[in-house]
DNA sequence: AAGTGGTCTAGACCACGCG
DNA sequence: GCGTGGTCTAGACCACTTT
């Protein structure tokens, strides 16, 4: 009920202004956007507001800059969420698949989530999905998700653009990740895991349960990962 | 032999002096920095090239802002490694408490560190100690540490600042990690490692290898960790 | 009211990439 | 040589915290 009365700073403007235009394809990924003094004119505004925009679009990960070129449009590895499969990204040694095994369908939340859920969440509906993720035409992850229906609607799998959740948010919906907790058990096998992962039980796994947020109120992401790290390790690198 | 010429930028100039104080604990944990007016007269600049190195300093992890009142300096808890044990930090109800168990002593390079070694490395002695990491009285983690003693010195374990090797880094040694690349694999616990960590043989460990990148060049450091996930899960938390 | 950090203007010169 | 981003100056006003 309490109305947030929220400062237009010129430089959330810019910043919001360019964001949708990346995701909307207008600055696709690979390109690079106009000029600092370009963006300047267009807004009526110094270089020193729109260098702030452009930072901000640098510490989400839309951007990189190149001095004496300019600022070119990236594939946002962050919202992939910090820990990937080794080799998902950069070698071509390795075919990735994934396969939709159950849902996207409206359901009872499940108790295994270990975060608190919020007020909202806990009276709304979830929607449920669990994926398959592949290497080589190999199983390695079992991956089950959910969200609030009250926050966002069911998107079917057929919707998913190149059958990734998050690119879809970003590119259909305009909704990106902003961070994400995590935590990782080392567990045997359940039988559920082990037959969809083809491997025996009480194999170790690795377990992943994660809370995605994201830039639209009110929506988180869960996650519920059973990863086969025996020839795949999870990987992440850091920078401060 | 070839030496880099590096231009003058007057912001790294403060950022490196700030530091240095934050370091040396002239700026303890807790206080606030001069206000950036009094700094820009110090340095005889101008606010935005104070709130650049001090924007930096923030990215570092060294301080924090806080409008109206001032920059403050914090525990740096980028520094600690992207990953904790659940409760590390913030909690008071765990007791934690570590045990240098071997070493640190000068030994030759273990194979089982998965990332490729420099030349400079391969060609050095190594220092290696091992502690085991407490909480409320039982061991929970049991970690292997190496460095090239070409890099730096033995550094006696008696030496080491609260029990941690990080902070004797940074405060004797005025070394910062700059970041880090994990791997993490669920595996059965060894014998060994079952003895220290008191839990029986083959039951699912979280194995995490770590490569931290340090400010001092051709310092790195590897980590190999072994971690009883059972009542301690692993924790990360990641915002954009 | 005074002091702090946050935003913004209107300039300037420098270092880098490329034709 | 030209256009790009990187650094820096010398101001101004605003929003927030504290006295």
């Amino acid at each position: 009920m309490k109305a947030r009365k929220i400062k237009n700073r010129k430089y959330h403007t810019i910043q919001d202004f360019i964001r949708k235009r990346i995701q909307g394809g207008t600055y696709p990924v690979g390109s690079y956007l106009p000029s600092e003094n370009e963006i300047c004119g267009q807004f009526s505004t110094t270089r020193t507001t729109v260098r702030k925009a452009l930072d901000e679009l640098l510490k989400e990960g839309f951007i990189e800059k190149e001095q004496g070129k300019g600022s070119k449009v990236v594939e946002r590895r962050k919202s992939l969420g910090l820990l990937t499969v080794k080799g998902f990204s950069g070698s071509i040694d390795y075919e990735v698949k994934t396969i939709v095994t159950k849902g996207p369908k409206i359901t009872q939340w499940d108790p295994i989530i270990p975060f608190a859920l919020t007020e909202e969440e806990k009276k709304s509906d979830c929607v449920y999905f669990q994926r398959v993720r592949h290497i080589n035409d190999r199983p390695v992850v079992l991956e089950n998700n959910w969200y609030a229906n009250d926050a966002l609607q069911v998107i079917d799998s057929g919707e998913f653009i190149e059958g990734s959740f998050f690119k879809t948010l970003s590119q259909a919906y305009f909704i990106e990740v902003m961070g994400a907790e995590q935590e990782l058990r080392s567990i045997p096998a359940s039988q559920e895991v082990a037959k969809n992962l083809g491997i025996q039980e009480g194999i170790p796994i690795l377990h992943i349960s994660v809370r995605f947020r994201t830039s639209k109120p009110g929506l988180n992401l869960y996650g519920d990962l059973y990863c086969n790290t025996t020839d795949y390790p999870i990987r992440n690198s850091y920078f401060l």
